[in-house]
DNA sequence: TTAATTATGTAAAGCGCTTTCGATAGGAGA
DNA sequence: TCTCCTATCGAAAGCGCTTTACATAATTAA
């Protein structure tokens, strides 16, 4: 391996310089060339970990996601909103550390990313406690996809995105409207049912308890059993707004095995507008959201938190709106 | 930050001593029990720089694929294989980078971690040349999804992939076959297109010229593009076999588009059996490639070279087997 | 010309850890 | 009792880099 001693003995000059010309910091123009020609040279390439150890910076964002749950790498969500962040991140030469989890505690998780020294961290896990936040956490950190009791997290406007679907059923003439809520212990579940329940109000509609079904962990299976829950009533809805798309995916397959329709008997729409929604059938109106943007917000705020690190703007949460989008899981009805 | 010195100076050995202790080696059960609680109570956790730079071993290996054609983080395929490949190297405590870009240059990538000191690289990028190569690379590394001049690469068995593919048709009746081919700079569109044209010999029929086009990078506006100059031959193909299931998928809407039905008037088959196939309407009969399997198999290698650092099994190269899954996008004709 | 600045470079300490090699103490063997 | 092992621990060097504090050379001002 070829250090800076090797550069220093090649270029004539001391490490100290040449510690400094490969900074910028001030020095001749003559020394610059010649150490940068030692460079190039004996392709010196600096050692990170010597850097970060000598300055306790290690240019390194740690990703925590939860996977028990099947939130990984390959999550159609959270692996767009990676994505918006690593692009981000990048630009500021940060990479992207993915720990292994070694199965459950988060204590441990913390532990491990504290011992490489991360310099900032962003957690991806909608439900459960601010675990982190009980180690006494002191690495910057950011959390998306759910608020959180300090300051830096991002997330979609979910209450937002439940009158945006009840109020576009309503204006299709829908009155008895059910919902298949995500899991009551994640935050996205619970702010779409309330916000679910608030345009229900606002449009001067009833909510029947036994519209309201728990649809789980936003799954094809949770989404199924809820439906065939529904589909079981006597006096059976004729929309159904699904926490997400995989359940409202799972709801129209269940209907149409039922021998009814989408969306002639029972009108579907859903939540987060993933890359399958527009290739079913009917295409699946849904309520998007915007991972990409998601990711950047978070990589701004977390960036922001690790340069200003003395307790920039206090409590920081940046919601990012979502949109209808119309396809043709919805239809109007007198 | 709680360092070695604390712990030491707290049990009363000294830091060679608590060193010791902390990676296993002997010492006396006396301190070891001291050190541990010294370890617990002050919560120290030994800092990965330090150990790196003493050590010259980072357990992080890296992950190098090409973002410029959008196979990034979110891609349906490589997604999966890392996913596949992470779940496995973490159980060897290995976690994963992801460094940054900077568009383009591979060497500049190369440098890069080579700066990071990665104990390892996977390389996932599927065209272009072994460019890392050349940069004389010492660490260890292998490719996903093409082989290359040095051993180390896992990818799928494409040929036989065709043959499935093109033996399944042909066994529905089909003659008049046709191949949206993948990018022929990729590994595999090269092989994909080769398997096609074998297995159309081994079954005695033609393979037209003009039933040969080219969809570009496995994208579904490739596929379209493809598609719609099929359709407009004087004597259309009864069959098309897509290379990808992207393709495919466009494939199937640019006949639908064009008034025709499949399965009914053109058969299709793809090639991936990424989520949404099963999805499409009609559910896409494909060729499965094992995507955790590869991802594993890179990961096992990998780790085998990192190990074994003297050249052990010379040419290593891993074909992992694929499968026909039929679902009704192919019909029998007479 | 001389004193006062400024520009440029370096020695040395330190970041937190591992590892070699030698020191010491206690126990075994004679 | 004395010598020789063994078991156990620690001093110190070293991993490759940054940074402070200072020395020296080059300029400028007077």
């Amino acid at each position: 391996m070829v250090t800076i001693y090797d550069i220093a003995k090649h270029s004539g000059y001391s490490i100290a310089t040449v510690s400094k010309a490969l900074n910028n910091k001030h020095v001749s123009d003559k020394a610059r060339v010649k150490i940068m020609d030692a460079v190039n040279e004996l392709h010196y390439t600096p050692n990170s970990s010597a850097r970060t150890l000598a300055t306790s910076k290690s240019w390194i964002i740690g990703i925590v996601f939860d996977e028990n749950l099947g939130f990984g790498l390959a999550h159609p969500f959270f692996s767009q909103v990676i994505e918006g962040f690593k692009k981000h991140v990048e630009l500021y030469n940060y990479d992207l550390l993915f720990v292994s989890r070694h199965m459950g505690l988060q204590e441990e998780t913390y532990k491990h990313l504290l011992h490489r020294g991360v310099d900032g961290i962003a957690v991806i896990q909608s439900f459960g406690e601010d675990e982190l936040r009980d180690i006494n956490m002191t690495i910057p950190a950011v959390y998306i996809d759910r608020p959180t009791s300090e300051p830096g997290s991002v997330y979609s406007d979910n209450r937002s995105g439940s009158r945006l679907a009840v109020n576009h059923l309503a204006d299709c003439g829908h009155k008895k409207i059910a919902h298949i809520m995500g899991d009551q212990t994640t935050y996205a579940g619970i702010q779409r049912a309330e916000g679910f329940k608030e345009a229900m109000a606002a449009n001067g509609l009833e909510v029947r308890p036994e519209y309201l079904v728990d649809g789980g962990y936003y799954s094809q299976a949770g989404g199924r059993e809820a439906m065939i829950r529904l589909l079981s009533l006597e006096d059976k809805p004729t929309a159904v707004y699904a926490a997400g798309d995989e359940m409202a995916i799972a709801a129209i397959r269940v209907i149409k095995e039922s021998g009814l329709k989408v969306p002639e008997d029972i009108s579907v729409i859903g939540f987060d507008d993933i890359k399958l929604a527009q290739h079913i059938d009917p295409p699946l109106t849904t309520i998007r959201q915007d991972k990409e943007m998601i990711g950047r917000q978070a990589a701004i705020m977390l960036l922001d938190k690790i340069s200003h690190t003395e307790e920039s703007g206090k409590d920081i949460r940046k919601m990012v709106p979502v949109t209808l989008v119309k396809r043709q899981s919805v239809k109007r009805i007198n």
